[in-house]
DNA sequence: GAACACTCTTGACACCCTGCCAACAAGCGG
DNA sequence: CCGCTTGTTGGCAGGGTGTCAAGAGTGTTC
């Protein structure tokens, strides 16, 4: 019994307390539903009160839709390599890039993408729609498209159709592991040679 | 004022009831999120008593899975047409019975397919999983492969991989509206044939 | 046609979760 | 060592969920 000064709690900066119960909730959610969650959970997990949660975040939704909005920003590494060489090589390449950087992030992502039952929520879709933009824009520039493009949009549309067989294809491979890597980058990176080379020109015809 | 036999509630058999409530519901969880929807408003809807939800679903999580299961159970008139063909022909059908299919179900199907935001419910995904599962045996089938093949579940796989890319044109053409039916049709169809006739024998030397 | 029984339906109770806010105390500056 | 700033706590009010005993339609019987 030294001294009595055995302070009950440690007094943080704002953002690294911030941090931290992000980090607690990114878990927490990460691991089951929504609805499944608690606010008491994570702040039992971070080992703070719950109105602290509050304090910092207004609001438990809030809180998830910032935990949803980073797990789907992805690295600005991006695609600054590979501009030129063959539509094969590059389609390759990119596959690759991607398959690698899904990898990584595996659990984060496969649950970040994972689809919901039923019910649209559209914050959530917003965040996931700008993500899958900004994505099919790195893609499109590395197939060698311009953002000055008129059918910009158009082609935007086509690579974020191509984003959800990504995504079902990542699962497969990481998930059910029905495919391994080599299948799945040889079906993902067919159909995108199929899209740049035979499928975007033809659908210019049809254009509305 | 006849007579005071007014009743103040009507009885109904078990089945009519519990179809009544469960419409509700469907429509309840197609506009907003889970934990959005209370059971109370479900209750509201259905001009019935709280405590009926429970009696009849126990729970409000058990009512929603029995919904998501019925939105994605697809009508069994399913793929008897079409057996032969060449297979370009066959893809078009294919894909044209799909998105009339899609066109009538529309905001249902659109709601069931909708990606969450993150944290993963094995539940759900078990029920999304089977879903897919069967839409993508009929696929296979119109296309001409048998259950007997021996790399069956691999097809599967790859297939359910090419339903996200279904799902993600259906949302391109109908809720985004980047898309006409033409174009979308001329995306899912290309590309499956490519599946077909390119990737899936190439697939094959690969089978680890 | 009145009493009866069957069971569908209600209403209230106990418990948990969320958001709010005033009071508290950790740690720095004087 | 004292006081001030402000990060942090703890409890309260409102609302949602599941349970259960009691109540009220409705067909049946005599």
């Amino acid at each position: 019994m030294t001294a009595g000064s055995a302070p009950k709690w440690r007094r943080l900066e704002p953002d690294e307390r911030r941090e931290q119960i992000f980090a607690c909730a990114a878990e927490l959610f990460g691991e089951r539903p929504y609805a499944a969650v608690s606010t008491a959970d994570i702040a039992a997990r971070a080992g703070v009160a719950r109105g602290l949660i509050n304090h910092y975040f207004g609001t438990k939704r809030e809180l998830y839709l910032a935990v949803v909005r980073r797990a789907l920003t992805l690295p600005p590494s991006a695609v600054t390599t590979l501009p030129d060489g063959s539509l094969a090589e590059r389609t390759d390449a990119a596959v690759d890039w991607f398959l690698d950087m899904v990898s990584k992030q595996q659990k984060t992502w496969l649950a970040a993408i994972t689809p919901e039952g039923i019910g649209r929520d559209e914050e959530v879709e917003r965040i996931l729609d700008e993500a899958d933009r900004d994505a099919a824009g790195l893609v499109l520039e590395a197939m060698g498209f311009s953002r000055d493009d008129d059918r910009w949009e158009q082609l935007i549309a086509v690579i974020r159709t191509y984003a959800g067989m990504v995504k079902a294809a990542s699962r497969e491979w990481l998930d059910r592991e029905t495919l391994n890597r080599s299948q799945v980058h040889t079906v993902l990176s067919q159909v995108l040679r199929t899209l740049v080379a035979d499928v975007i020109p033809r659908a210019r015809t049809q254009s509305s």
